[in-house]
DNA sequence: CATGAATGAGGATTCATTCAT
DNA sequence: CATGAATGAATCCTCATTCAT
């Protein structure tokens, strides 16, 4: 109950089955497969199927939220740092396209199974954008006629909707940057307080 | 006629059952159940458990569409439209939280269990959105800088994901009037062109 | 859920299959195959395997309380009350082998899987013994210093064993009557009173 | 040394588990946790798990056989004979209960698992009793009517089951002693020669 | 000899769907 | 049209056993 490597492949493979079929209509033998162990393994390393998609959910989810904890701590402007929060949110996605699905999965379905399960991660990782809204208010810079906590939801809700691009066929032709960019103006504009200056215009 | 009646008692007993446990995790036996028909009665108006979840689907949100369609018909203010739509939309969902349960779960699982469905109805709806965009833009009240393809999905996805809060316990504080405001704040001033006036200020 | 002729022949068939290959061993569809059922059709009928088994036995114990106590309402002597328990016992265990063998199993296996469970019908069963030995007693005509509670096991016990006779091949030409004879020749000798007479002796 | 000294141990574990879950339901890991040995090592001493069965029966019994037949050595009278065997395996039953469960399990199952097993053990135990009542018969202490080979049956149920009093929480009031002469007086009086002296008896 | 991680066959149970009434 | 008992395919999970270390 060590191998830590072979907790990873399962977790990798939970991933792309999971944004595959759906969690659902994935079977547990197609993750083993796809991980290249045996079915029984993966009950070496996770409790049921739920767990494996709790466990995929927070750990991806845990190591964003790092990333963009430590990239935030470089910054101080809460213009800059949603324009990193959106931008590392829209690349890591596009990266690992199968991340947004379970995203996605997880967020819609897990709740109905296991209602004890308080999502804490996602919780944490919707919380720093408040956070930064927040912080942006606080200093004149956005409008503080925005609820942050309405504003979290509907940045997080546009960001999600947005990642589905790369994963259905359609409209595969945005590039990340393009994407961001868009969503920025709309986001920072929105937002920035009536008489501050918009991003990126003089 | 009756036959009518007895499909529309179906379809919102599935409506409210499959908001409530999720469309993989409800049984035919809990829809027949609570549309007070025997189970195999179903199958006398849908061809099996995918159809009927696409038939609440397109049922519903073609309502949505024609409401909206009929509302739309009386404004030639793009920025009135998409208040109206916005505002629209979430009275909806608010009033008939099950429903913004149901499109979250269509969206998201839905393709995986067939792939030759293609929700038109769906992408009818956003394309009002963008169609509306468009509008905009060609009168000038619009940033031409945003793809309307791209803020159709970015301006769904927010209102999706604020839905959500009717569902959740969480943050059920906030009243349609609220949200609906504050989303149309941020999308507006996020959308209006630079020079032009924001929604709502002289 | 009504064809009690279905549960009928499901407890059958559990019967043989449980007698044959034991509770653990035997598989539900085994007995949904000597049934002549669906596996699923069990599951109708029954809650679980466990349910099947607790089924037949009270079922099964539940006719053999009935006839006994028929029999016994027709007799007030108590020797002659223990014959006819002995003797019908072995009948009953002879007639249906499969029978003595469900009940051995039950007895010694179920208690380890459902510690909730009170076998409230072999209570009754071999209560029915302890209850003829205080008759005895009270008459005169048994024992006193024999703890009614330690007979009825003592009983009991010699009887199940005994039974195990007619399944297993070895020792399988005795009758019923001849077992059945020298069981009671021991029993009702060894817990006649002292100065008694011997049943059956002048 | 160390190895016997390990197959004891696992022995012991073994048994101990068999009796608390019964055989089916206790696992190989449950034992080796028992007996504090790794999973693996249950496999270089024992072929399979019927194997750990039939080997704690086995050795249980061998011993009691060993001990019986050290004290009836010592003996010629048939009817202290057979109190020195019934007092013997109610005392040894009551120190090692594990002891009685598994021997309950291994009567009632392990046929059914292995056919091909041929319990000589238990047979060479209860035969001891057989023989027993042939020589009380043959002195003309003991009933000739009554066949040894039923009568042997007959007692070793009567033990088995009185034996699980002190499994079952029900009756542990009784003391080996009031239960190993309250059986006896049945045993020798049913089983006496009609004009011989009762047991303790003048 | 000892370990315990890995294996994978096996089986109880569920539930969408059918069809005789 | 309506029913609901019956079906049986499908799958998660367990656990005896193996074998590389």
């Amino acid at each position: 109950m060590k191998d830590l490597n072979k907790r990873s492949k399962i977790i990798a493979a939970a991933t792309k089955v999971f944004a595959k079929k759906g969690f659902f209509t994935a079977r547990i033998s197609d993750i083993a497969k796809e991980a290249k162990v045996a079915d029984g393994t993966i009950y070496l390393y996770f409790n049921n199927k739920y767990d494996i998609l709790i466990s995929v959910f927070e750990e991806e989810i845990g190591k964003i939220i790092d990333q963009i904890k430590k990239i935030l701590a470089t910054e101080t402007d809460p213009k800059k740092m949603l324009e990193m929060y959106v931008t590392r949110h829209l690349q890591t996605m596009k990266k690992n396209r199968n991340l947004a699905e379970v995203i996605q999965i997880e967020l819609r379905q897990t709740n109905k199974l296991i209602k004890e399960y308080r999502n804490t991660k996602f919780i944490e990782y919707t919380d720093m954008m408040a956070d930064i809204v927040r912080l942006g208010q606080s200093q004149g810079l956005f409008r503080t006629d925005i609820e942050p906590d309405i504003a979290k939801r509907f940045f997080f809700g546009a960001l999600d909707e947005v990642s589905r691009i790369w994963n259905t066929s359609a409209e595969g032709r945005y590039s990340v940057e393009e994407i961001a960019g868009q969503l920025l103006q709309i986001i920072l504009t929105g937002i920035s307080a009536p008489n501050g200056r918009l991003a990126g215009q003089p």
